[in-house]
DNA sequence: TCTCCATATTGACGATGTAAACTTATCTGC
DNA sequence: GCAGATAAGTTTACATCGTCAATATGGAGA
């Protein structure tokens, strides 16, 4: 059993990780298959057995991404917290994921790269979608009435949430240059609703 | 004076319009210098003398879709026709623009992709917002209170478009395909405001 | 122990962005 | 009108990337 062995064990999740700690330091530009590979001292023909191609692996991280974005989410969210403090807590923790891990979130919503009709791809995008949707049941306010009234509420507030990601990410709140914080928080730039407890 | 002449006369313009060609048919995979400088038949590396890189090539594009884009919901402004028909015009129109041209849109808000410190795209970049900051001044809803309010309407209702653009273009919007318009255009899922003519 | 097969390696190919050296046409000053 | 300067395009070259085919390795089951 010597330290590089010729099978890895484990390479999946390790070329997952890999390009994940890739995106922290170098950005979307710095991903490649041959950069995750070499990051875990292999072969750069290896990911290709276990994902067919970079659109797999890429596939798989932004799986993990939403994994990890439901659970940012969900950090902020008390149980015996009101409601109202609730969705402003699921709300802020879908910004602030975004502007904790830029490229990851870009990745995960760039309509090019992962293959979203991958199974756990789909199940972990549409758990993370469950926290706001689970929050927002019942939320009163004037385009609610009806019976499509929940799914244009989780229209809204999912919309609300991913423009201000984005919009705050690549800097266009804060002209001063990209780096800067926007002004307000999401929580102070979001409609009130009346709340049915 | 043959037909193909060494000097291009015009190759700075012919390349951005090449570009916005291979976006609307091939997208943002297929867009590249080579690309660009085959459809308009130039050598390979002619676009260096006019963009210093791809970069460049791409913020060019990038600037002349936020004209676009602009141009878009400038469309349905009608002069005429009340504050609150225009702000739902505007909302339409900027995620029509998205919509109709996914792969120019979605290159425009890329935080990797254009220069955003470059001074056209800036200027182009601002112009479009504006459209969308006019026609939200003066707009009463229970944020709007104190000297932020201005701003914060124009975040919450640029945020709001911008969100909803990218969530429907990615088919986030509609389970079944991403292919399938979603359920609702942005007009049913904005909150009501009170408008001070 | 022997065989099968998933796993990893090596080498190669075409495409891409970029750089440097070179060529061609247009412009400028006389 | 002419000669040099300069802008605009070309050619060649190189490193990197994703992908493929052929090969090597070692563990699992008989």
């Amino acid at each position: 059993m010597t330290d590089r062995k010729y099978h890895h064990g484990d390479l999946k999740h390790a070329l997952v990780a890999a390009g994940l700690a890739i995106l922290e330091v170098d950005g979307l530009p710095g991903l490649s298959l041959r950069a995750c590979a070499a990051r875990v001292g292999v072969s750069h023909a290896a990911p290709k057995n276990h994902f067919g191609s970079l659109k797999g692996l890429i596939t798989a991280i932004a799986a993990e991404g939403f994994a990890r974005h439901a659970a940012f989410m969900r950090d902020g969210l008390t149980e015996g917290a009101s409601r109202r403090d609730r969705l402003r807590a699921a709300m802020l923790g879908y910004t602030r994921f975004a502007a904790a891990h830029p490229h990851l979130f870009e990745l995960m919503f760039s309509p090019n790269y992962p293959d979203f009709s991958d199974e756990t791809l789909r199940r972990n995008a549409a758990d993370s979608y469950s926290v706001l949707r689970d929050i927002s049941t019942g939320l009163d306010w004037d385009k609610a009435a009806g019976p499509d009234g929940q799914v244009k509420t989780e229209m809204m507030l999912w919309s609300l949430a991913h423009g201000y990601a984005l919009l705050a990410m690549s800097g266009q709140f804060s002209p001063g240059g990209a780096t800067k914080a926007p002004a307000f928080p999401i929580d102070q730039v979001m409609p009130e609703f009346g709340y049915r407890e």
